[in-house]
DNA sequence: CGTATATCAGAATTACTGATATTC
DNA sequence: CGAATATCAGTATTTCTGATATAC
């Protein structure tokens, strides 16, 4: 499990800011790489703060995801091809994540009445109380994101979303 | 080996924004979440391009960042501790990415003459020419941030920033 | 028949938790 | 002696590549 989270190192200088200046020096500009590596960082950080705050719910943020997506729907089951593709996550991932939240009881895999080849993932009562409370933490935590102004979060959104876009993710 | 990358699913809306829609329905307030699931994506999507185009040399985006550690230093060696600490991971990850360095031959172990603890990693020839290739693909490909102007790599790297400082990566 | 849906086996990456030998 | 530096064993997570059984 992504546990505790890389612990503060306190350098006395921005790293990613010091190797963009050797970069330019000696490969040339370096928005684009200095840009890439906060997004690296940004995610490492993220990840472990947020499996922090989950691991007493026995939930990574991968698996708590795919808990809320199966809140949000009208019935509170879905097809594994829909979870996966909704998360963007590889098929066989979508397994892995389902095994997992069934053997803790916060799903139910079921037939698909309307197509027989398909698996439904439907959360259970107990899923939808985990869920409830992480949610409560994770808002309480302000997604690990206090820091920003909310027009930041928008901006940041904004400019992620070229990325996603031109990456496929979506059309329009 | 984090492979081909995700495929493009060309959703016909966009699925982190439909989902913030709901969430405000739901929980509340949600550019924090919305803002939190791009840099999830950002990152899936950038890892898996770069490590695309790194692939024909055998390396990840991970090693080659050790590789260029490298470059950067004055004598082309660096104890392993001091790499940990500059690329934000774990000892045990350092140990194991200098491992498979050594074994392609790219970097060499040495003892660390200043310190009988310590171990140094030094980059090869072979080292130091693998990453001036790897280095111009990954810059013809402009870091897979092509879509971005030179502003807007700018911005997001001082957003970003707020979050890296927050975290303690540094002081000031 | 060809395609889509899961699942399984197997492999790789990354990282965390201890525990440990060595050296400052 | 206490702290730092790797390393090792073991575990967890995630993803990818086929291969496969089933059903559209």
């Amino acid at each position: 499990m992504p546990a505790g989270g890389p612990r503060p190192l306190k350098l006395p200088f921005d790293p990613i800011e010091q190797a963009a200046r050797t970069w330019r020096e000696t490969f040339g500009p370096s928005s684009a790489m200095a840009a890439v590596t906060s997004i690296m960082r940004a995610h490492q950080i993220l990840i472990a703060q947020l499996d922090g705050l989950l691991r007493p719910y026995d939930l990574t943020f991968a698996r708590y995801e795919a808990l809320v997506l199966l809140t949000f729907s009208r019935t509170g089951a879905l097809p594994l091809s829909k979870i996966g593709e909704r998360l963007m996550v590889h098929p066989t991932s979508v397994t892995n994540t389902v095994d997992r939240l069934e053997r803790a009881g916060l799903v139910r895999r079921m037939r698909n009445p309307k197509d027989g080849r398909g698996v439904l993932a439907e959360i259970t009562d107990q899923g939808r109380e985990v869920v409830r409370r992480a949610t409560a933490d994770l808002m309480d935590a302000g997604f690990c994101m206090g820091m920003y102004e909310d027009d930041e979060l928008g901006d940041m959104f904004d400019l992620l979303r070229t990325l996603r876009v031109s990456a496929g993710d979506f059309s329009e």
